[in-house]
DNA sequence: ATATTGGTGGGGAAAAGTGGGGAATTGTGG
DNA sequence: CCACAATTCCCCACTTTTCCCCACCAATAT
């Protein structure tokens, strides 16, 4: 059972719904019970976890002590814009608002797998943040991946 | 079981198939369920590599933190242009369009065996890609295989 | 010569993506 | 507490794409 790969670009209609690619929807497991939780990413982008993989995240983000301030911000910044997402019966989810507006999500939205999590991202925004990146991938991979 | 090994010149139909060289076929081993992950290679080429294999590869990028922004655009560059791809029943594999695209790869591909993986290049790309390195691989082979 | 394997092409059934209507739910103001 | 408006949810329908299967030709082996 691999993991989420894969891009694809899709519409997002006037009720804001957005279809999961086929390819993705396969690979949720049952007790994933058709539902992601959707988050703020870390880049201009929206990241949703299969329910399965989210109870993992929540778990060690509730062992963060919350004596700390900046645990206490942490877990604001990725709780307050986070929700659960459920497939309707065409396999589509409704992106919540604030999401769309921090990822600047309008009519087109690009799937991508992650692994163990699918990202959303406005095509536009995708392409100049990866542009610099895609220039260098060869050393990249060397720097994140090793290589002797 | 021996890996990977020879070439072949392909032809690319208009629905984006390529067939398999029947010796790479046969070298495949139950388990990878007549499927390999196709993903950007470093080099202008589309690497294919048996389900079996890519597990492994996977299981490696699935360690990284994604708290790390080298390590969050290495998965998206790698991850958004992979993808699982099945023979049909006559040996064929569709190649994904975005790979197609950065291969340059049109209506005939060149598949090279290489021993855990298999690589599809335009043919004339590969000519030049190995044409400055073909004239010195008595040096080459000295420097990555060793040798006093 | 004939059977078998390998490469190529295409048509039809099934699935995937897209849009919209109406019932149910929620939330707000009177 | 009720009425109304807005939103969400669930279902149906249409269009496009994908995928599965059959057919054909060439080359090789029996």
């Amino acid at each position: 059972m691999g993991g989420f790969k894969g891009q694809a670009t899709y519409s997002v209609d006037s009720k804001g719904r957005a279809a999961i690619p086929a390819k993705m929807r396969h690979a949720l497991r049952p007790e994933d019970q058709k539902t992601f939780t959707a988050v703020r990413g870390f880049d201009q982008c929206i990241l949703a976890y299969p329910l399965s993989v989210w109870s993992k995240q929540e778990a060690d983000i509730s062992a963060l002590s919350i004596y700390n301030p900046d645990n206490r911000d942490f877990i604001r910044l990725m709780l307050s814009q986070a929700e659960d997402v459920t497939m309707d019966s065409q396999g589509r989810i409704m992106l919540p608002k604030p999401l769309m507006d921090f990822a600047s999500i309008k009519d087109r939205v690009l799937i991508i797998g992650a692994l163990r999590w699918i990202e959303f991202w406005d095509p536009s925004t995708f392409e100049s943040h990866i542009a610099k990146r895609e220039a260098d991938f060869q050393n990249l991979a060397r720097k994140v991946m090793g290589g002797s």
